[in-house]
RNA sequence: GGACGUAUAGCUCAGUUGGUUAGAGCGCUCGCUUCACACGCGAGAGGUCACUGGUUCGAGUCCAGUUACGUCCACCA
């Protein structure tokens, strides 16, 4: 039960370290930039943040990218895996102004270049824990040439395509409503914002007609923001309201007149069916005043704060302040006619989790149809496939119903916008600060590489999204603009693999701008894989605690909490499963739908690479017996190999070597996975070592021959997955006189190693040791004895015989024709005969016959009637019927038997 | 509110174009100092394939509906 203490033991977590830095050390990972292209395999990583540490969908889709890398590395590929980290603007400057704080300082106090610097320091001292990480999985990628989002050559990438969307027309700045994260006082894009329900208050509220006449009732969850408000609507078809539009109220607290409009928007079942409208807060009232023609006021500044001096008595407050004030004045004032709990869902920061607060502001924005028409086409036309076919209809969608893109982030770490403004007049003002707050008809604007020449030249301070520069990773990482070798070579890359959750986000923006700059898709393949939940289907998250750390699963660490057997109790620690282990585990847990994080799919992976290595143990054993010709001696299955388990053994590894790939070219991580798991257990070592374990490799040279092949042939279909491990062993047998696994290369696919007949000859003596094994069991036969039998069937030569007689233990006589009492077992093409003696009681065994032939006659009479139905047998297929005859036919002999 | 997905053994999941005795791993039971491996070896038990109806000679698989859960998209105050 020992975790440790067992010296014979492969260990992972001591070998994998020494394993990787063996590669490093001979430069496996390097790739030859001025290759032919026909012969390139690329990828560029989803580059994490440099914030980040790794999680577990990092472990993920590393381990299924260098599944992929390493076998195409295998089939002598030119492999680039180009791997970095994204500067990731407002996680980063979050970060470092923590620090600040704590240090009793802020940004603002040290001013922006001192800022910047301290990132950057910040950056070398902790931006480079995630890709160490990646080594710890053993990911192969190209570290000699690490990129960075904020790299020099990145920035000019940046900086060019910038300025070339801009004089294309496609890059504008506008005045319109932005999801403004008061968390990060930035503004922030559509898609990083998330919904979340929350219930308010729905307060209804009487503005009087201004003839007094009446009241209009409106309803609204945000009573603070009809400091703002221009106008009440009503819909047109609505009778209640008949005659209303044209005429005015008087906004209480603030005493302007509002039109009524008349609005299809408005509904007439909900609410009072008067809609306050308020367009500087609030997306739908936005487009109603552009189409009523209202201007758009605010009394909410970027802190959340009420402005705009519409009612004294609130300006400066907080928003949730002001919120109450207005209310109770509003009460007091005899105004406020109901108030009810309301639930509905509302826009947060996917960053700060704050409240998102629609404002007007000025920003640059992108306009995305021109850009999205070449994305469509390029997915419908398959120059890039995307799998599985359910993310392509949502990516074509998305894309269909695109809009514009706010780019501008009021950040200081990211790709700083490079325009440059200048008053008109020429006036040169000793705050610059003042250039930027003047209206953009008193300024002249320019974009471009450089600052302009001349004097009172003021740039943008606001920096691009971060998924701008993200978005040129294939290619900006390759040396684009520049037409660099590595362009040439390794652009289109191969394959991108991600989670969905960025499909919109990063993708389909990569698409675009590779069609747009670089002149082609930036990859065939796109690969959306699942998203691994916590084991009690939460998603995974620190906060929840059900967060794992792939490091505390590689290497051992806590169990988290949602692991515990009751909630509070410890859950334990990880053993040290090793990268291998979780590497396999992973795999097999993928899937292209979500799924729930099993350990034991872990612990089947540790499995396995235990039991791979217990193999080679005792096939390097073997080897040493054999002469030195036979351990060099390379294995050539067509020269006819005389035993049947050789044979055998040649022909199932050749099988399993073919589909493993084709799993993986498919994206079948899983099955790829699971399926070597099986081969190596129920083939290989359950059955091919144990029958060559009655063999003497001094004497037999086949031995060593085709035991070496074996072994290695699936070291390398295993390399892919557990590349440790297999390098290891494959040192072990030897092999490493030509080098290392993880530079060797794959044999084509050979035909003459299969062979049927000897598939179909290992299967039948496979059914009759365990059919053997079974009777032993049921009849509470001890295992050990061997016992006297005849075996009465067709198709077993006297090397199937032999095993059988050995692995079965049974003393094999020739069929004499002697009918005495007798236990027969019905094995494949006859039966199985145990005459009678000490531990074989016919008599005993009459309840199993019974229970069989019971069975057996079941069958036979279902199959009698279906083949009597004379509509099954006029409409199913020949063939079908055809089996169910034979099959009939097989039982029938069988019954006879019994 | 729309769209998509998932319900199969105690748990996590496979199950090809419908073909009749539904699989795996773990867990569970029984047996085993079998000379690579107890992270082992051998043998078992365990499922009316969520529910209802339909198509078909035949449905876990196809169709319709119901229920539960999940994900994404969406501007109802």
């Amino acid at each position: 039960m020992s975790e440790t203490q067992d010296p014979t033991r492969y260990e992972p977590s001591e070998a994998e370290p020494e394993v990787f830095a063996r590669w490093e050390a001979a430069g496996v990972f390097d790739s030859d930039a001025d290759g032919d292209p026909a012969d390139s395999y690329s990828i560029a990583i989803p580059p994490p943040n440099v914030t980040g540490a790794l999680h577990m969908g990092h472990a993920l889709n590393g381990s299924i990218q260098d599944v992929l890398i390493r076998l195409n590395r295998m089939r002598g590929r030119n492999v680039r895996w180009t791997i970095g980290t994204d500067h990731a603007g407002i996680a980063t400057q979050t970060k470092v102004e923590q620090q600040l704080a704590a240090e009793g300082t802020s940004r603002q106090e040290i001013g922006r270049e001192a800022f910047l610097e301290r990132t950057q320091a910040w950056r070398r001292q902790y931006g480079g824990t995630i890709i160490g990480q990646f080594r710890r999985l053993g990911v192969s990628a190209a570290y000699d040439d690490e990129r960075f989002t904020m790299d020099d050559g990145y920035v000019r990438a940046v900086q060019e395509v910038f300025v070339a969307l801009f004089e294309q027309g496609l890059i504008y700045k506008g005045t319109r409503l932005v999801n403004w994260d008061p968390g990060s006082r930035s503004a922030i894009s559509d898609l990083e914002v998330e919904d979340r329900e929350v219930t308010d208050k729905l307060y209804e509220i009487a503005y009087p007609l201004s003839d007094g006449s009446g009241d209009v009732v409106v309803a609204t969850v945000r009573p603070e923001t009809m400091l703002a408000d221009v106008a009440v609507a009503v819909n047109p078809q609505d009778e209640r309201f008949a005659g209303l539009v044209g005429r005015t109220v008087t906004l209480p607290l603030v005493g302007r007149e509002l039109p009524i409009i008349g609005d299809d928007y408005v509904k007439t079942d909900f609410g009072t069916g008067c809609l306050k409208i308020t367009p500087g807060h609030d997306p739908n009232d936005f487009e109603i005043g552009q189409r009523h023609g209202l201007e758009s006021l605010s009394c909410i500044d970027e802190a959340g704060r009420i402005t705009g001096g519409f009612a004294a008595d609130f300006e400066g407050l907080p928003v949730a302040e002001a919120r109450e004030a207005i209310v109770a004045a509003l009460r007091a004032e005899g105004r406020l006619r109901g108030e009810e709990e309301y639930t509905h869902t509302v826009p947060f920061s996917h960053r700060s989790g704050e409240r998102i607060e629609p404002l007007l502001s000025l920003q640059w924005f992108m306009r995305m149809e021109e850009l999205a028409r070449p994305a469509i086409d390029a997915v419908r036309d398959g120059r890039v496939r995307i799998h599985p076919e359910s993310q392509k209809r949502r990516y074509l969608e998305w894309l269909e119903e695109i809009r514009p893109w706010t780019l501008s982030r009021q950040l200081w770490w990211g790709h700083q916008i490079p325009v440059w403004y200048r008053r008109k007049d020429g006036a040169v003002p000793a705050d610059p600060q003042e250039v930027l707050d003047a209206p953009l008809d008193d300024v002249e604007l320019h974009c471009g590489l450089e600052a302009p020449d001349g004097a009172g030249w003021v740039r943008d301070p606001d920096v691009l999204d971060t998924w701008f520069s993200s978005a040129l990773w294939p290619f900006a990482t390759l040396g684009w603009p520049d037409g660099t070798p590595e362009l040439r070579t390794f652009y289109p890359t191969s394959v991108l693999s991600t989670a969905r959750d960025i499909l919109f986000l990063w993708v389909a923006r990569m698409v675009m701008m590779g069609l747009r700059f670089a002149g082609d898709v930036p990859f065939r393949d796109v690969y959306c894989h699942s998203v691994i939940q916590a084991p009690d289907g939460r998603r995974m998250s620190k906060s929840l605690g059900t967060g794992i750390d792939p490091l505390d699963l590689i290497d051992g660490g806590p169990r988290p909490p949602v692991f515990a057997k009751k909630p509070g109790q410890d859950a334990g620690a990880f053993p040290a499963y090793g990268a291998d282990a979780v590497r396999f585990g992973l795999l097999a847990m993928s899937s292209t739908q979500d799924v729930r994080f099993s350990e034991e799919k872990i612990a089947q992976g540790r499995q396995l690479v235990t039991k791979l290595s217990n193999a080679v143990r005792f096939a390097v054993g073997r080897l040493a017996e054999a002469p030195e010709a036979a351990r060099a001696g390379a294995v050539v299955p067509r020269d006819g190999l005389a035993r049947v388990e050789d044979r055998w053994i040649v022909s199932r590894t050749e099988r399993i070597a073919r589909e493993t790939a084709a799993r993986i070219d498919e994206f079948d991580f899983a099955k790829a996975a699971l399926g070597l798991y099986d081969f190596v257990y129920g083939e290989l070592c359950d059955w091919y070592l144990e029958l060559v374990k009655g063999r003497d490799p001094a004497t037999d040279p086949d031995l060593a021959r085709v035991l070496g092949h074996a072994l290695r042939r699936t070291l390398q279909i295993a390399h892919p997955v557990i590349p440790f491990l297999t390098e290891e062993a494959w040192a072990w047998l030897g092999a490493d006189a030509d080098g290392l696994l993880a530079a060797s290369r794959l044999p084509e696919p050979d035909d003459a190693a299969l062979d049927p007949d000897a598939e179909g000859a290992i299967e039948r003596v496979i059914a009759v040791i365990t059919a053997a094994r079974s009777w032993r069991n049921a009849a509470n036969v001890p295992p050990g004895p061997v016992l006297a039998a005849r075996l009465e069937a067709e198709g077993y030569d006297a090397d199937l015989r032999e095993h059988v007689a050995r692995l079965a233990r049974l003393q094999l006589a020739p069929a004499d024709g002697d009918a005495g009492d007798a236990v027969t077992i019905v094995v494949p093409g006859g039966q199985l005969v145990l005459p009678a003696g000490e531990h074989v009681d016919p008599e005993a065994d009459r309840a199993r016959i019974a229970a069989r032939r019971a069975n057996v006659e079941k069958q036979i009479a279902g199959l009698e009637g279906r083949l009597a139905n004379e509509r099954f047998v006029s409409r199913a297929p020949a063939e079908v019927v055809a089996a169910e005859r034979e099959k009939l036919a097989g039982l029938r002999d069988e019954l006879a038997s019994l």
